[in-house]
DNA sequence: CTACGCGAGGGCAGGCACTGTCATGCGGGG
DNA sequence: CCCCGCATGACAGTGCCTGCCCTCGCGTAG
């Protein structure tokens, strides 16, 4: 036994979490998720950088997992193959854990900080991503592209995933927002320039 | 001659973009902006919501230009085509005043809560567009995927054009990006499913 | 000409996020 | 037994942002 109860920082998620649900974000004062935990809230901020992070803690987890689908994937797997493996690990995670993800995902909906948030961070796995199949060869442009591409059919594929039946699997949503891509990027695009 | 200098608002961003690259935007506190503008830090927060959105102003005209250039697309051009014209209209828009959109993209790169605000600018543009593609008759799916592929695009092909040598137009940049996805789409994908 | 409302800005008080700094007490190593 | 590191507490301070009320000049109705 320490001096202090274990897991500071996960009970600071965790109080957190329940109270952006019950009350909302903005209308929860750091201080009431520190008193929730036992803590205090110098103590909150050094644990996360600011009272909107507490809900990314796993974000860096999933990066990680994602990088190292792309580099898990055969050699001669194309770009794109690369990063559809890497969303299908992130699917995973995602689907055994639907209730969590499902209330976690209305609280940043509700609100504009949250929002901008996430998309930093959908962002970074975009860039880690990018540097994944950097590291396989891919060229600078490609490599940037299909990352941002996996973005893209992430986001589309989860929103319709969350605000459907979350029972329903989440990956052949995705797989279906891989081919719409193709066949919308094979049509036109030539106009530009 | 009304009771006060014209322009308030003209003047807070101008104020605020030469504060910002004079000393960064963490070292400038808004009443610094007010000072320089002739008014007071109450007005500041009347014209702009906070602090960031003072270097976006003109973000809601280039989504309404974004927009209807979709809407102008020929009847018979596919959807990323018609974004693409989209994305050749905002490109001129950048092309005309390249030293200002140079100058606040250092402003904004240099700190996170400016990029944050950005990726949020994006994706309210992307929005846009894909609801410029509904009202084409474009599928919801469809819609969503060439918007946000049309917005990985311009994020690429904007950062190409920053970087690089920005007298060299940017709209054959944006074209190459679009004909790299394409051939990137094209290739595998099929893996999740 | 007067009265009145409206619009743009000023002034002030206060809440809350976040930071710097120092204090505290448990655990482990010499 | 001492000391040092480490996680947390305590507290003051800054800056962003808001709510509320006041001021003044202008246009307009009467």
């Amino acid at each position: 036994m320490g001096r202090w109860e274990p897991n500071a920082r996960g009970r600071l998620e965790q109080a957190a979490l329940e109270l952006y649900v019950e009350r909302g974000y903005e209308q929860t004062p750091v201080a009431e998720i520190t008193k929730r935990a036992g803590l205090t809230e110098r103590t909150f901020f050094r644990h996360f950088a600011d009272k909107r992070e507490v809900l990314f803690a796993g974000s860096s987890m999933l990066e990680e997992l994602c990088a190292d689908a792309v580099a898990a994937a055969p050699a001669t797997a194309a770009p794109m193959t690369a990063v559809a493996a890497a969303l299908d690990a992130a699917a995973g995670v995602f689907e055994e854990r639907g209730d969590l993800v499902g209330l976690r995902q209305s609280v940043i909906d509700a609100n504009a900080e949250l929002r901008e948030r996430e998309l930093i961070k959908l962002a970074s796995l975009s860039g880690a991503l990018a540097d994944a199949l950097r590291e396989r060869g891919v060229d600078e442009l490609g490599a940037w592209l299909t990352a941002e591409a996996a973005i893209a059919v992430l986001k589309v594929g989860f929103r319709r995933w969350i605000d459907g039946d979350r029972e329903r699997p989440l990956r052949p949503l995705l797989a279906e927002c891989f081919d719409v891509l193709r066949t919308a990027s094979a049509q036109g695009a030539v106009g530009a320039g």
